[in-house]
RNA sequence: GGGGCUGUAGUUCAGACGGUUAGAACGCCGGCCUGUCACGCCGGAGGUCGCGGGUUCGAUCCCCGUCGGCCCCGCCA
């Protein structure tokens, strides 16, 4: 019988046991070696005294950092003033009377727990000792408690869990596919999925009405320090269903989540912003409520600006915004401003306008003296702004103007330490347009997906203005990150062939990239609706990391590698000739 | 595809105008130590300064290239 480092209790006081685990630290005394031993649940204090058992004591003296061994002894009460409070079971400890060595450790390629940062890189490589620390060990057990507390509520939900398959079709909308060459077709290759999109509506069709999936999806872009090329989705569905029906059940799960985990009580329903309203007074998709800072729109004040530069603007149909930073006055050297106006030209501005406020709503410095008295009294109503603040202005476009302030007002708050971390604001994003136009591509595409639902009051304008049409979609955002965003899905077969001609996808284009799904619109679709979040992102914001590689098992580095497993890595020529493949001549083979 | 930062003992980091033997801490090895808990004390081993080329009497340092790592932009329906 082996019992855990942290079981033990009080009352075990003189009681016999074994326990099986690593060497954490090694102290030796000479006449009395103690050692931390760890297990997954914790630690315990092992000691061993010369003059208790001479046997065990010898084997002790051979011990080193992470060998593996059984250990039994009797549970006692640490002598009076050396207890260790640290510790869980620091008013107690093992005194060992028999010790078996199971493995032994080389020299450590890292110190395990160490204080300073160890190169991710090597942490990659002998991920198996970064797992022996406290930080990974604690982000994926919490992780693990994560997906077994959505899988449980969900399956008390009447949700069905149900697998869909990795080796799938390629799409060439959305991201980069990862291909799999097909051994039985040459020439022919499977993709793997970037989402099970497509299999959860075929499910609804199906009749199943409630699924879910805790389910990798992939795509081949470049990395990030919140994108891996696998990542997880809780992937969910819902049949007969209105966008409240799916707001409202995920609001529940996370509620659960965040109370059982975390602890928090958060407050139901969800704060709901509309999309406009988003990009208007944050600049963007994903607001960060955690600070203020909110983008006003002066284009009334300056309507007749002394500026040129503002009034051309306004008059070819920009705008002019700005946010305030409160005691920026004192924050910011002059210098400071000038390094703001380079990083708001790296976010696409062509200029950064500024005036301090002083005294009695006057203004100092920047664009001051080609404000009048009167913009000046309704600039100050407008931005709230008072004696010390700054305002920046953005004269652009409306897409301009609010994009640069946006990443403005984070970068603000990111430097100068206006975010409070104690925060979690989640809210939702609805009322996302439904197209888009691509500059690149020269056309209209989709803001979601091809299959997310037109809001019903717009259906009419779909012919006549797509570019206004909303979607019955809606974002989770929390703390500013993106962590899940679903719709309304269209259930009808003629509405979606009326959008693929929106995004100008010809019916043959059509049947042959998602000739399935229509298929099975047309045998008796009900409506239904669903959402998918990115557990990864969750977990990382939850955990407090900078990186979702901390609370995934076995990441890859920016370059898409796994120092682990060295993967990826060459195939043999037989390989390549089942699957009908040649390389290029000029790639060099590995 | 682009921008920034970065690579020196096992690990985290110093280092020098381009000039004897490249340092520290932790880790490792050996010794001493009966109440430690990041134990302590004494001693020791350990380096292709990422790799290749160039300049030079001489390069870890300067130049060119290359490989890797991290962050960001593009990209990610």
């Amino acid at each position: 019988m082996r019992t855990l480092c942290e079981e033990i209790k009080e009352s075990d006081i003189g009681k016999e046991f074994t326990f099986k685990g690593w060497v954490m630290h090694y102290r030796d005394h000479g006449g009395l070696i103690f050692i931390d031993l760890r297990d997954y649940s914790g630690i315990l204090q092992i000691v061993f005294d010369e003059n208790i058992e001479g046997e065990s004591f010898k084997t002790a003296k051979k011990l080193r950092n992470e060998y593996v061994i059984s250990v039994t002894g009797t549970i006692r009460k640490r002598p009076e003033g050396t207890e260790n409070d640290t510790l869980k079971t620091g008013r107690l400890e093992l005194i060992a009377k028999s010790v078996e060595i199971l493995n032994t450790c080389e020299v450590l390629p890292f110190q395990i727990d160490e204080e300073s940062e160890v190169n991710e890189f090597i942490r990659l490589k002998y991920r198996y000792l970064d797992f022996r620390s406290k930080r990974l060990k604690d982000n994926l057990i919490f992780r693990s408690k994560f997906t077994h507390l959505i899988r449980e509520f969900l399956n008390g939900k009447g949700f069905f869990d149900i697998e869909t398959p990795f080796l799938t079709k390629s799409t060439p909308e959305g991201s980069r596919d990862f291909l799999v060459p097909s051994r039985l077709n040459n020439g022919r290759f499977f993709a793997l999925p970037q989402s099970p999109q497509l299999f959860k509506q075929i499910l609804m069709v199906g009749g199943f009405e409630r699924y879910y999936q805790i389910v990798r999806c992939f795509r081949d872009e470049d990395l990030r320090a919140d994108r891996q090329p696998e990542f997880t989705q809780l992937d969910m569905e819902m049949s007969f269903v209105e966008n409240k029906d799916v707001i409202s059940i995920a609001e529940e799960l996370f509620a659960m989540l965040f109370e059982k985990l975390l602890n928090v009580k958060i407050e139901r329903p969800f704060k709901v912003l509309d999309y406009d309203e988003a990009m208007d007074k944050y600049g963007s998709d994903k607001p960060d409520t955690r600070f203020e800072l909110i983008i006003r729109n002066l284009t009334d004040v300056f309507e007749n600006s002394a500026l040129n530069v503002f009034k051309e603007n306004i008059k070819n149909g920009g705008v002019i915004k700005a946010v305030c930073l409160p005691e920026g006055s004192n924050i910011l050297s002059r210098k400071d401003i000038d390094e703001l106006l380079n990083t708001a030209k790296e976010f696409g501005a062509k200029g950064l306008a500024w005036t301090k406020v002083s005294e009695n709503n006057a203004l100092e410095g920047g664009i001051s003296k080609f404000i009048s008295d009167g913009e000046r009294s309704r600039l100050i109503a407008a931005t709230g702004a008072k004696n010390g603040d700054i305002i920046f202005y953005q004269s652009d476009s409306k897409k301009t103007a609010d994009n640069v302030l946006g990443r403005l007002r984070l970068h603000l708050a990111k430097k100068y330490n206006l975010i409070n971390k104690n925060r979690l604001d989640l809210l939702w994003v609805v009322n996302f347009p439904l197209f888009e136009y691509s500059e690149e591509e020269k056309k209209i595409v989709a803001v979601h997906h091809p299959f997310t639902s037109p809001a019903v009051k717009d259906i009419e304008k779909l012919e006549t203005d797509p570019l206004s049409v909303k979607s019955d979609s809606y974002d989770l955002v929390l703390n500013g990150e993106e962590i899940g965003g679903g719709s309304i899905r269209i259930h009808n077969s003629k509405l979606q062939e009326t959008i693929f001609k929106i995004l100008s996808i010809s019916p043959e284009d059509a049947k042959i990239k998602f000739g399935f799904l229509l298929d099975a619109l047309r045998f008796g679709a009900p409506p239904h609706g669903g959402i998918a979040f990115g557990l990864d992102r969750i977990l990382m914001i939850l955990r407090n990391e900078e990186s979702i590689r901390d609370v995934i098992a076995f990441p890859k580095t920016q370059k898409a590698y796994c120092p682990l497993t060295d993967a990826p890595s060459g195939v043999n020529t037989i390989q390549l000739r089942e699957l009908g493949i040649k390389l290029n001549e000029n790639i060099t083979k590995i």
